[in-house]
DNA sequence: TCTGGGGTCCTAGGACCC
DNA sequence: TCTGGGGTCCTAGGACCC
């Protein structure tokens, strides 16, 4: 009758447990640090071979930190300057995506073959349904829990927290309360004594703002919350978070585990060193403008979709954010295409400003195979009635294009074309 | 010394169609 | 001439998560 869930999370670099290391992230990190240390060293092993935080230059922030990092106040998300004050002896090791991905395929795998019912939610967090695996409601489901984290450990060498309880949102609270390495299983009837005291804040869907505008009505914990009618909480948080806020203050979410999903989505962004604009930057930004365009189509190939929606985000040093949107008659994955409609998208972006960062999106994604039967099948012919606006409104922008040089120039685009701007 | 990168989902207004 | 919904798509912004 009950669903038991797990949410498990990998601690990374148990084998630097004891020493204060920060983990930076920031596309230019790696390349700082790496200039700080000279050629690469094993960074796993050689920690001495790394720069002290107190020596960083930049604007990464901090992926992660060991519990000795964290004792200073260092935390996840932290900016790297503001974590160098804290703990200026902290060794700094730039983040290894590769040795993540290898190491979160591993773990994945095993979990699978010992309960099929896995949900990605990224590298380091799965939800798992116990429901159906033998044994899986023995202890309340910490017998197959032990197992899991035991065989994680004796593969990897890598710790993790799990929590079991009736459903997701209270698993993952459960997996919080023994970390690092625990295993914490919370009932239903436990909810008011383990879930009630913690802050609203613990809650998965209850981020900073959420937070700030319960606390200005004096709701603090998870039990005042609980606590406030139904009513009065979809007044004023409206009807559909209202309701869900009211509902995960109950300990009640009957989502289901999600084994497959489809991307939506792809992107990629950077932020400069050093604010750009547009106008007194121009080369710059169009060559990183470009590549990014370049590396979301790569990213599209390699993974095998196509998308026709193709937007771009800037953010200004006030860490303002504005989007553009150009949807195309086509699915793409091409670079060019993607070049030639982010640019058209951009050019209705506000560039007065400088620029802190840069992104390119590509949404409305399709698998390639499925747009290859379409096309054959005749998607021209087949344009529903609003797309028809949506191809005259591409023409005009095309033959705006035309009459004004793009911003950034798109020309620069093709690698045959080499004038200077 | 400010605050990365890659995502998802939701809302809301306007266009357009029936 | 004015009135009126419902539905879908597009765009922009924003909250949130890992």
């Amino acid at each position: 009758m009950d669903a038991f869930y797990a949410s498990v999370e990998l601690l990374r670099y148990p084998q630097l447990k004891g020493l204060p290391v920060v983990i930076a992230g920031g596309s230019r990190t790696r390349e700082l640090i790496a200039a700080a240390q000279g050629e690469g060293a094993p960074h796993e092993i050689a920690v001495d071979a790394f720069p002290r935080i107190s020596s960083y230059v930049g604007r990464g922030v901090i992926t992660t930190a060991t519990y000795a990092a964290r004792a200073f106040g260092v935390g996840s998300a932290m900016g790297v300057m503001k974590a160098a004050k804290l703990c200026p002896q902290a060794v700094l090791l730039p983040v290894d995506f590769e040795q993540y991905r290898k190491y979160s395929r591993q773990f994945k795998s095993i979990v699978t073959e010992i309960a099929p019912l896995m949900e990605d939610r990224g590298v380091d967090e799965v939800y798992i349904d116990f429901t159906d695996v033998p044994g899986g409601q023995r202890e309340g489901g910490r017998v197959l829990a032990r197992l899991i984290q035991k065989t994680i450990f004796e593969a990897t060498g890598l710790t993790c927290s799990l929590g079991v309880a009736p459903n997701k949102l209270i698993a993952k609270m459960a997996s919080e309360f023994n970390k690092p390495n625990g295993i914490s299983v919370v009932y239903a009837e436990d909810v008011q004594t383990k879930i009630w005291p913690l802050s609203a804040r613990k809650i998965n869907g209850i981020g900073p703002k959420a937070e700030a505008k319960l606390a200005g009505h004096g709701i603090h914990t998870i039990g005042e919350l609980a606590a406030k009618e139904r009513a009065w909480l979809l007044e004023h948080f409206g009807k559909s978070y209202g309701a869900w806020l009211h509902d995960a203050a109950w300990g009640r979410d009957d989502r289901p585990i999600s084994t497959e999903s489809e991307p939506v989505s792809m992107s990629r962004e950077t932020t400069f060193e050093r604010d750009l604009h547009s106008v007194r930057h121009k080369a710059e930004l169009g060559e990183i403008f470009t590549e990014l365009c370049e590396s979301v189509a790569r990213d599209l190939q390699r993974k095998g979709y196509v998308g026709r929606t193709v937007g771009v985000k800037l953010r200004y040093p006030d860490f303002k954010i504005a989007t553009r949107d150009h949807s195309l008659d086509v699915y793409t994955a091409d670079a060019a295409q993607i070049r030639r409609a982010a640019g058209l998208a951009l050019k209705r972006a506000p560039l007065d400003k400088p620029l802190r960062l840069l992104g390119v999106r590509v949404g409305n994604l399709m698998p390639l195979d499925e747009w290859k039967e379409a096309e054959k099948a005749g998607w021209k012919a087949n344009l529903k009635p609003n797309q028809a606006s949506v191809q005259v409104k591409s023409m005009i922008d095309a033959a705006e294009k035309v009459a004004e040089p793009d911003l950034f120039s798109a020309s620069d685009f093709s690698a045959t074309s080499s004038r200077a701007v």
